[in-house]
DNA sequence: CGTTTGATGCTCT
DNA sequence: GAGCATCAAACGG
C-alpha cells in the first residue's frame, strides 16, 4: 500500500517526472539530499539518450518498470543515477543532476574531500553519486522499496515558479532540447 | 574571473 | 578504436 502512489507517479513522461521529483528526497548508503536538479531522457525521439539506439545490456533497465534506479559510469570514473520512468519498454529515465545534502555523514565528506562547503558536496550528478555513495552495485535497485540501500522519498514538487526549465548539459547532441529542470533559489545547483 | 585540458575505463561498432 | 548525460586542476588575461 505504501508504494502504490509512488509508482503510479514515476510511470508517467520522463519529462513530467523530471519537474515532479524536483523537492523529493534520495538517500544513499552514505546519507540523503533534496533533489535540486533533474534532466529528462528517453522516447523514441530523443538521439541524446542512452536508450536511443535500442536496448544494450548496460541500458536495460531504462526498459524496465518505472522507479527502478539506472546507474552508469561516465568517462570512466564518476557515476550517473537515473531514476527509470515511463512504462516497460519505453526506455526513459530522470537524471538526478544535483541535491542539496540534508542528512550529512561522515563518510559523505570521506568520499567528497574536495568539498569545502556542505553545498559542494552534490552539486553534481557525479559528485552526488561519491558523497551518497552510490555506484553500478545499485544499478537496477527498486526506489521504491523501502528496504533499498538507495530510495526516493516522494515529497510535494517545488512550486513551478520557483523552477527554471533550461537545456541539458554535456550533450554533442540535441542541444537545444529544454529537458533540464532546476530549483531557482537553491545554492546547490551545477550551473544556472 | 573565464576557458582549456588531463584523468581513466566501460560500451558498442 | 572512438566517444562519452564529469570533475578538478592548470592555465591566461
Amino acid at each position: 500500500m505504501a508504494n502504490v502512489r509512488p509508482v503510479s507517479e514515476l510511470a508517467e513522461h520522463s519529462t513530467d517526472v523530471a519537474q515532479r521529483i524536483l523537492g523529493s528526497i534520495l538517500h544513499g548508503p552514505h546519507g540523503s539530499g533534496r533533489i535540486v536538479e533533474t534532466e529528462a531522457y528517453g522516447g523514441a525521439e530523443d538521439p541524446a539518450s542512452h536508450a536511443a539506439r535500442g536496448l544494450t545490456p548496460r541500458t536495460e533497465p531504462m526498459f524496465g518498470p518505472a522507479g527502478v534506479l539506472y546507474v552508469y559510469l561516465i568517462y570512466g570514473m564518476h557515476h550517473c543515477a537515473n531514476v527509470v520512468t515511463g512504462a516497460s519498454g519505453d526506455g526513459q529515465a530522470v537524471l538526478i543532476r544535483a541535491i542539496e545534502p540534508v542528512t550529512i555523514t561522515d563518510k559523505m565528506r570521506e568520499a567528497r574531500p574536495k568539498a569545502r562547503r556542505d553545498v559542494d558536496l552534490a552539486n553534481g550528478p557525479g559528485k552526488l553519486c561519491a558523497a551518497l555513495g552510490i555506484d553500478r552495485r545499485h544499478d537496477r535497485l527498486d526506489l521504491t522499496n523501502n528496504e533499498s540501500m538507495v530510495r526516493l522519498d516522494l515529497r510535494t514538487p517545488v512550486a513551478a515558479s520557483h523552477v527554471v526549465q533550461t537545456t541539458r548539459i554535456g550533450l554533442s547532441v540535441a542541444q537545444d532540447t529544454p529537458w533540464r529542470w532546476y530549483v531557482s533559489d537553491s545554492p546547490a545547483v551545477s550551473r544556472k
